[in-house]
RNA sequence: GGAGAGGUGGCUGAGUGGUCGAAAGCAGCGGUUUGCUAAACCGUCGUACUGGCUUCAACCGGUACCGGGGGUUCGAAUCCCCCCCUCUCCGCCA
């Protein structure tokens, strides 16, 4: 969401800045709508202005014991001319606001310029890819194989795109969640949150994900409920309608949920597998700060992100996001990528975005300090990790020509293991 | 789910049909006083949209906003209806 002077008063310059990322903003449908209903705006106000006067007028008369019935009788004229001038205006407010809420973010300057993820650049490569004497397999036929992932259950208890995971493979999940939560917290300096996994509507609003990705969305039928996809709408929007004391930013907050993606156009895309599911477990850190802090404060989450990989001693690389793959509510985004044997291929384990002031002006989220006015925050979020996708990269990085798992040393005390054989699977 | 009490500016809190964008206090901002701090005193102090205005700032004006939405009325923070939220009690449950 963009503050409407600036809008117009720069309004080439988006359009041409939005056209990098392949948003074609309509200039004439934009200043039509914005003229028509600033013209019914006027009309109705002066109407008002008028009505106000005569009110006050009869008012007074009345106090003095004079008959007003005229006076009465006209003004209720004018209030029918307003009801319906009114009736216009709503109506042409809800166009102009939905067009504004459906206009991306502005890419900042230093993202490079590109259609698709063809064009995103890598940043940094960490780490060595492991090395195998056979064959390395997929995570879908490793966690059968161990019985720690049941893709065939899931189906019947829920459906396509949702796991089960038995003994040891139940255990890593949640291993892998508190060794996140703990490494944030204690090292990073986060602060732990546990907020609702289901949201409102003007929750996902202000995070940007509503009005116009309602699709990708689960909705709880005869509520005013979602299923929150990210943590990142629940804990952005525990600030929303407040102004924040300016000398507590940055604030940095993370928080395990499961996360709901419907994902209705993804199909055909990562079928094999965990990597794309349509109920997910994260760890999410988010942050908001004073403008000038964010940049910095981005580089750092990022880092805290890739810190995970590291300890767990999993390649990965970084990238710059292009204009036409970064998302609708981010300025900038950096993708870490998880190498996986496997799939001999490195797969986006976070994403970790700046979005600046869009979706604190969308949802209201102001600091002030001493003296100034108060200012729109900068809010960033990323993964720090997607969990399922981690279970993935273990599982998949650690096989051994047996099909055990070794595991990691940072991860063997949440374990309470070091390797997964066959006997820590599903034993039923 | 049922009953009751509430929801007013950054905060606390008055206001039950017109002169209320809204008393008062706190916080903030500007100033006076003052070795420093503190205190006291004076002043100031909401937001959004919009017109004057070609852009920005300032300024002057208008409109709207007292949880949200409708309604009654010449006129609504105030009366009526619906909804949401908070608190207390009951029920149910983990």
């Amino acid at each position: 969401m963009y503050d409407l002077s600036f809008f117009r008063q720069n309004i080439e310059h988006i359009r041409e800045r939005l056209a990098t990322r392949g948003f074609e903003l309509d200039l004439a449908a934009f200043q039509e709508l914005d003229q028509k209903r600033r013209n019914i705006l006027t009309q109705s106000e002066r109407l008002k202005a008028d009505r106000n006067q005569a009110t006050v007028k009869i008012g007074q008369l009345k106090k003095s014991g004079a008959d007003t019935s005229s006076e009465q009788q006209q003004v209720r004229a004018i209030g029918e001319h307003i009801a319906a001038l009114d009736a216009e205006a709503s109506q042409l407010e809800g166009e102009f606001r939905d067009f504004l809420a459906r206009i991306p973010n502005l890419p900042q300057e230093s993202v490079p310029v590109g259609r698709n993820e063809q064009a995103n650049v890598e940043v940094r490569r960490q780490g060595s890819l492991p090395e195998f004497a056979f064959t390395p397999k997929p995570h879908w036929d490793l966690g059968p194989e161990l019985g720690i992932l049941d893709l065939e259950r899931a189906a019947k208890v829920a459906g396509a795109r949702f796991a089960v995971y038995w003994s040891l493979g139940a255990r890593l999940e949640r291993a892998l969640i508190n060794f996140m939560l703990d490494l944030h917290t204690s090292e990073h300096g986060y602060q732990e949150v546990l907020p609702p996994f289901l949201v409102n509507s003007a929750s996902l609003y202000g995070t940007g994900q509503l009005p116009k990705f309602a699709a990708d969305l689960f909705r709880a039928e005869g509520h005013d409920l979602w299923l929150s996809p990210t943590a990142e709408v629940p804990v952005t929007n525990l600030f929303r309608d407040e102004v924040l004391n300016g000398d507590a930013l940055p604030i940095s907050l993370c928080a395990y949920t499961p996360c709901f993606r419907s994902e209705a156009g993804s199909y055909g895309r990562d079928v094999r597998g965990i990597i794309r599911q349509h109920q997910f477990q994260k760890v999410e850190l988010v942050k908001l700060t004073r403008p000038e802090q964010s940049n910095e404060e981005h580089e750092k989450l990022t880092r805290n992100a890739e810190s995970v990989l590291e300890k767990l001693g999993l390649a990965y690389r970084t990238v710059v996001l292009c204009t036409g793959d970064t998302g609708f509510s981010a300025a900038k985004t950096y993708d870490v990528e998880v190498w996986l044997p496997g799939q001999n291929a490195y797969k986006e384990i976070s994403s970790c975005s700046n979005v600046e002031s869009f979706q604190a002006r969308r949802a209201m989220i102001r600091y002030k300090s001493g003296k100034g006015k108060a200012d729109f925050v900068h809010t960033l979020n990323g993964s720090g990790l997607a969990v399922g996708r981690t279970w993935v990269a273990i599982v998949e990085n650690y096989q051994q020509a047996d099909g055990s798992i070794l595991i990691p040393p940072a991860l063997q005390k949440y374990l309470n293991a070091e390797r997964i054989d066959r006997s820590g699977g599903r034993l039923l």
